[in-house]
DNA sequence: ATACGGCATCTCAAGATATGAGACATAGTT
DNA sequence: AACTATGTCTCATATCTTGAGATGCCGTAT
């Protein structure tokens, strides 16, 4: 629970105070001031104040020009943007899910797992969507929504153990799996399906279908998915909308390399992975 | 020239050699090993070993898992996309980004000035170009490029003076403007123009038309440019492409609340700006 | 105008904390 | 098997961070 981190028992003061100046401008509002940030953090404004320069000088961190409050700087995008450079097939993905969000009309999404979490890569919104807050960037519990269950679903089972172990199975509505035993029969429909339906597990109101990504090797490597509200995607529709969100996930996987032909027997490659990790 | 932020003149210690870090991994290659890291920065191993394990707890670097080496870590990503949210312009700027790009056939890029530079902040590739590497999040310097011009050229006249002092004019073609009175004219004919065109400034065989972004202010937040092979951007063609992207620019910035009634004395506004600063 | 309060900035002595030499461990190579 | 290069760990030393508090700054209320 309280560090799943397996490596580094290392502890630098204030490298960590530092970093969780940044995390804080993260989590908590957009802009913070100095005194909000030390006591937050629980520190002296002095050692606030002086850690904050620094940052400030390495653009890390900026000062808004109205109010003096502190915000995360430009650096950070600069560096952000170079950390998931690597991840060579996101820039491929873009105009599958742009296609995708025109075909369906919805919000159509790229996400991958990260420590547990489904990490939003890249939005597209269909002309005609309500315009909704960006979520690129964020990260979402794994064991709800299309694109979670979907990530989960081609992972490990002793990974997918762990984490519920580490992560716990919050309920957010009344239709988040929060037992093990549901999660695992979730997933098993995802893998025989060969998509996800969210069912309304996360919020109220949305709905959402994800599908996966896989790379040359066959593993999956990302979920796509569409999100938009129970009105639009209904019951009935659900069926041709799964289609085309697979549809599109197949075509991206072809587009990496991935040839179906492998894939006669996914669980099996998953279970592969697993005695590797056994 | 040693040091252009005005404010704090505090070191501390641990925490610039952390930040040098990841400024390392972001210049320099994509991984770099814990020897190679502490060698270019001058640091003892035991040192760098302590201090990446930090940050690797934190997620701000990982370990590759073919050759250990370390890279910037997804947190970075988070925090890097939570930087940007606050330019709520940008947002909106994705369609008319998208369509820039499709009617000409070119990569079309949105750009803010940031330290003295152009901060990439989006790209849309035309659906048959040939992939190109992401620039996104990359700087580049201000004072050539149809975006780079842009943006200088609506900024105020001592801004651009001390960024060529500070900066330079430094030479990347023949064609770069490398003295303070060529960069002046070159940013009065934008000004008159309503466009930048780069004349293969920065690279040989790669031209470039930029606009100008306003937002509700009328004050320019931001550029919008198409970039694509002199054999495709030709002389004759300019013109016209000079005017879709104007348009595009001009439509983008009604979409922020800019009228351009406001607007009737731009160079003007610009003077204000000065008298402010001055 | 003046006093007040909140916040940012700065100084400096005290000692907690980062440092780096070097030992040890591990992995890949000849 | 010995070697080399790299990663990991320990510990005494003194450097560097720390935080109390003084000062400065600005806006608001009196």
């Amino acid at each position: 629970m309280e560090n799943n981190q397996k490596s580094s028992p290392y502890k630098v003061q204030v490298l960590e105070r530092s970093l969780g100046i940044l995390e804080l401008l993260c989590s908590d509002g957009p802009e913070l001031s100095l005194i909000e940030l030390s006591e937050r953090l629980q520190l002296h404004k002095s050692t606030t104040h002086r850690l904050v320069g620094v940052l400030e000088q390495h653009r890390f961190i900026e000062k808004s020009l109205n109010n003096g409050k502190y915000r995360l700087g430009l650096k950070l995008f600069e560096l952000g943007s170079k950390a998931i450079a690597h991840l060579d097939w996101r820039e491929k993905a873009r105009h599958h899910l742009q296609r995708l969000a025109f075909e369906t009309g919805e919000t159509a999404h790229l996400c991958i797992l990260d420590d547990g979490e489904v990490l939003y890569l890249e939005k597209f919104e269909a002309p005609r969507t309500v315009r909704v807050p960006s979520i690129v960037g964020r990260r979402y519990p794994a064991h709800c929504g299309g694109a979670g269950k979907t990530l989960l679903a081609f992972q490990p089972e002793e990974e997918v153990g762990e984490l519920v172990k580490s992560r716990g199975l919050k309920a957010y509505t009344r239709n988040t799996l929060t037992t093990p035993a549901q999660l695992r029969e979730g997933l098993r429909r995802v893998r025989e399906q060969g998509y996800a339906v969210d069912n309304e597990e996360f919020e109220e109101g949305l709905e959402c279908i994800g599908a996966p990504i896989r790379d040359y090797s066959g593993r999956v490597v990302a979920a796509i998915s569409i999100a938009g509200p129970t009105f639009r995607i209904t019951e009935e529709k659900l069926p041709v909308l799964a289609l085309t969100v697979m549809e599109v996930a197949r075509e991206l996987s072809a587009d990496l390399g991935y040839h179906e032909v492998e894939a006669s027997k996914e669980p099996a490659a998953v279970d592969e992975e697993a005695q590797v990790t056994a």
